[in-house]
Formats: C-alpha cells, sequence, structure tokens
DNA sequence: AATAGAAAATGCCCGTGGTCAATTTTGGAG
DNA sequence: CTCCAAAATTGACCACGGGCATTTTCTATT
C-alpha cells in the first residue's frame, strides 16, 4: 500500500489526508463511519442526487453540526463516496489485462462510463471536482482522473497506437474523448446511440489515423 | 435574420422560445428586461458568482415571485446570459476568415476560452448546460454548443486538415479537446502554461497525424 | 481517582433559492 | 365607460445547506 493512490475506501482517503497529524479518537472514526453508512444507504435508496444532509444525519444518529465537522460540506462527503465508487472501477481495469484493439479498449472503459452516467448530477459533480478546486485540496476524484490516465499510458504503452506522439499525448486523448462521448450522450434528445457507439468511431479516428 | 440561432440577445432568445404563443404584455417585457439588466449589472461589479437572486430583484425593483415567474431558477437566468455573450464570440469567428493552419485555429478560440474560464463557476455551468438536460428544453448554451461545432465543421470543410475523416468527426474532436485543455487549466497547481499552449499539441495530434 | 485541557458533538440560527395562494393590473367585450 | 377573465405581480412562507457559540466527552497527567 506504499504505492499511491491504490484502493483507498472513503476512509482510508481521510486518513491519509490526514497521516502524520494528531491521532484521532476512536469515537470520530466510528461517527465518521456512521455518516458515511448513513449516506450510502440513503443513496442505495433513492440515488445521489436526492441525498440531503439533514436525511442522513438523523440515519447516522447525530447533529447536522457534526456532519460539517467532519466534512467540508455536503459535496465532499459525495466527492469521497462518488471517488471510492470510480476507485472499485479502476481496479478492476488495472487488473485485467491490457485491451489490445481500440474496440477492447472502449469496451474496457464501458463500466465506469455507466457508472459516471448513471445521474446527471453525478456526471456533472465528477468534473466539477475532476480539476483541483484549489492548491490544498486535491480531493479523491481529480486523484482518480489522474489514475485513469496513468492507465491510459499503461495501456498505450503496452500496445502502441500511434508512435507519431508521447503515450502521455495519447492518454490524455482517450481520456478527453471519453468526456465527450458520455457528455454527447445527455445531450441527444432521443439517445438511440449507446455510449460505445460514440465512442469508437472517436477513439479510432483519434488512435488509428489514417487506416 | 432567418437563419437559426444567429446573434440573439437574452431577450430575443425568450421570445423565440415562445412563438407563435399568446401575446405577451408589454408590462411582461419591461419588467423581463430589468431584471436581466438588474442581474448583468450586478455582475459586472461582483462577478457571476456573486450573483443573488434577492439582489437582482431589489436592484430591478420587483419582488422575489416575479423572478422566478419569469425564469425558471436562478440558473435559467444565469444561462441567458452567459449564452449571449458564447453567442457574440461566436459571431465574431463566424465573421472572421477561416483559420488557415491549426495554431491560427486554437489562437482563434483564445477569446472565447478565455470567457469560459473566467470563472470557475462559469466553466462549470456551462458544462452542465452544454447537453439539453431534458428534451423539452434546449437552452441556449447547448444551442451554441451546437453552432461552434457547425463552424468547426465549416472550417474543415474549407480547410480539410484529415482527409480519412469526416468532417463532423473532425469538429467534434476539435470541440472535445477545446474542453480538454480548458479543464486541465483548471487542474494545474501552477497554471504556468496558457490554454494556448495546451489546445495546440492536442490539435496538432487530433488534424495533423504523423506529421 | 481527580482534574484540566483538548477534541468532538450539539442544536439553534442564518442566508439563499424556490413556492404558492392571494392580490393587482391589463386588455378587451358589450 | 363598466365589468370580467386572464395575465402579471406580490410577499409571506418553506426547504436545505452551512456557521458557530456552547456543552459534552475523552485523554493525559499527577
Amino acid at each position: 500500500m506504499t504505492a499511491v493512490n491504490k484502493k483507498l475506501d472513503p476512509g482510508q482517503f481521510f486518513l491519509q489526508k490526514l497521516s502524520m497529524a494528531k491521532a484521532l479518537q476512536k469515537r470520530t472514526l466510528e461517527t465518521r463511519a456512521r455518516l458515511i453508512a448513513a449516506a450510502e444507504a440513503g443513496i442505495e435508496e433513492s440515488g445521489y442526487e436526492a441525498m440531503r444532509v439533514e436525511e442522513v444525519v438523523l440515519r447516522a444518529g447525530t447533529a447536522k453540526g457534526t456532519f460539517f465537522a467532519h466534512f467540508k460540506d455536503k459535496d465532499a462527503l459525495m466527492e469521497l463516496i462518488i471517488g471510492a465508487r470510480l476507485d472499485t472501477y479502476l481496479d478492476e481495469l488495472e487488473a485485467a489485462p491490457d485491451p489490445k484493439s481500440v474496440e477492447a479498449l472502449a469496451h474496457a472503459l464501458m463500466p465506469i462510463c455507466a457508472f459516471m452516467t448513471s445521474e446527471r448530477y453525478v456526471f456533472d459533480l465528477i468534473l466539477r471536482y475532476s480539476g483541483a478546486a484549489a492548491i490544498e485540496a486535491i480531493g479523491p476524484i481529480a486523484v482518480n482522473f489522474g489514475r485513469q490516465v496513468d492507465l491510459f499510458e499503461r495501456w498505450g504503452t503496452a500496445n502502441r497506437f500511434r508512435t507519431d506522439i508521447g503515450v502521455d499525448l495519447q492518454a490524455e486523448g482517450i481520456h478527453a474523448f471519453m468526456i465527450q462521448a458520455m457528455a454527447t450522450h445527455f445531450c441527444s434528445l432521443h439517445n438511440a446511440q449507446s455510449i460505445n457507439d460514440r465512442l469508437v468511431p472517436y477513439l479510432k479516428a483519434w488512435l488509428a489515423p489514417n487506416s
């Protein structure tokens, strides 16, 4: 677990952020866990957008103020939970063999795309937090996006699709088109096309030009 | 002015949406204009994020309820105002000659990029509204994005950068990388690189592969 | 065990977006 | 000019995120 940013559940991420700081009381961790569990239970029932701080606090059996003692704001908890989900998807991708074709690459991305577009609210929040809002606050989602690009670089190194550009640039392009495919998926009035059907042409044009 | 989606100021956009509907009272238009003017004045002073419905209503001399009789919610007015700004930038681009090189293309996009990234809040709102939220509600920003891609197609037709893919796909790619360049601009901790410096490598790799 | 000081939890309060039944204004019909 | 129905406006009210002074609980020290 010395590798950076691998397999962090919401609680662990918190611990990492505070590493080397004052020791945390057991009570703190319990309260935190209750709040996160309460939020996850509510999300399971009614989705992400419907989450209310008041309801989370009620389930967890704490006061409202306690919530904000643990999380900067409502979005900070959402980011934690959504970031954790994104991480599990990425863990699976990292463990799986590198895709050998553009089609396989797109196909491999579908689970994470499906999650990201499961709710408009989720997609918007991810985009909003994909860039560090401030220097000191680089959150789980921004970290996950970094991991995504790293993985794409690995794929590009293992199976060099294009030789005229660097693997880093290649990886950033994959990422850009992944976002684009998801965004246009929301745009389409009658979304007849699947995200995969949108992504494949982009990636073919990006990774295998002139062919 | 029969061409679709050209040069619509906030008020005109509203009229278009209601075309063929009941005739509007003069009073309605006046109130609307006052609300929009009040919002724009406030934005001029303190920026987009600082806009408060209460303050707009105070300036305009109306009740709060009136605001929501005219606009679905706060964001609807923001979308109108930001969309209008985007349209003026696009008008200029459409009137200007087609860029002949990748560098010129990127350079031409800088003013609109600068506006979109003038505030984090603005960028997030634009992304949020770039896809139609619902079938009936395709707003000014989504329309503007459509115009952008149309313009990129025109550029691609006039000066065919790539011949192995269609102009529409080419245009969508330009758009995707434009977003990517702006998004990563926010990510960077010490953003030493300008948006232009980020965009040019993307576009070179996209529009002129193997060269 | 007593106590002091720090950490955590509390819940009342506020700001702000958004709703709605009641009221006023408008434009037209007779 | 009068009156009425529809359109526009009003402002009291609610929901929800977030702030903060106060109180409670924990932990370390003697």
